[in-house]
DNA sequence: GTCACTGCAAACGCTTTGCAATCGT
DNA sequence: ACGATTGCAAAGCGTTTGCAGTGAC
């Protein structure tokens, strides 16, 4: 995704209007496309427009979120802040608790789970959030 | 557990102390094993300890957690607000991203998956954090 | 008697919002 | 030109912390 033709379309069907911030958070987000927090990416828009606020970055991402373009995840050890990421194939990441490293990972096991929950829960599935916490390879 | 026999040994094990308000919050927590929100756990203390402070409250849920007693969550959809139980046999939550109810389940292929994910990526998994969203039989 | 713990109020960190100016359409 | 979007600064909200007093051991 984050084509700016694609990203014109939906903007304009949505009465919504693609502006130079947005474009340069689009970017930012699609080159590390790295579960990067809204100050990491403020940081990263200022260096190309120093007049960006932080302000237009959480708003922005709000925008993006509704849109579908975007997904937000708590990714911190302490739940504090969100981190957000293009949203592309299912993945699911993994904390490690002593070093705080991030891994992302994918399963079809927990695909298979989300279904047999949403039948016999009969729930609707839209998302499933997997969040694995322990020690990565080189704290354990 | 939250036995205060258990409770006390756990306590002065680690040089802590049992004051009357970890008692009372750890009653509460027995009682109404529902991940509340550290307001709610506040609100619901201050009915029988008019006194308790909500910074006790953070303060105490801080140590359970620690002691391993309570588990903290994220579970409104905003991401903005911890949860906390009890600490029982593992199981997940989805919340209905319509009426925002949370429903509690089990699911035996989650932890084959965790599991294997372990395994695969090395790695020593404490703790796995799963959490659908979607719509609810009512809300679908 | 110690020192972990408490209540209070102030501070914190991340996120949101009101407002006047700006810029996409 | 209209009104969605912006930057700024101030406010919001859940959570944490400094401090002097208290109570568990």
């Amino acid at each position: 995704m984050a084509h700016t033709e694609a990203m014109t379309q939906i903007f304009h069907a949505t009465g919504r209007r693609l502006t130079s911030q947005r474009r340069l958070l689009l970017e930012v987000l699609t080159e590390r496309d790295d579960h990067l927090d809204a100050e990491a990416i403020y940081a990263l828009a200022k260096k190309r427009d120093p007049n960006i606020s932080l302000a237009t970055v959480y708003r922005t991402l709000k925008v993006l979120k509704e849109v579908g373009v975007v997904q937000e995840r708590i990714l911190d050890r302490e739940g504090q802040r969100h981190h957000y990421e293009l949203t592309t194939e299912a993945h699911y990441h993994f904390t490690c608790l002593k070093c705080g490293r991030v891994i992302e990972f994918e399963s079809a096991l927990i695909e298979q789970a989300s279904d047999e929950l949403a039948k016999r829960l009969q729930l609707d599935v839209v998302h499933a959030r997997v969040h694995l916490d322990g020690y990565c390879p080189d704290c354990r």
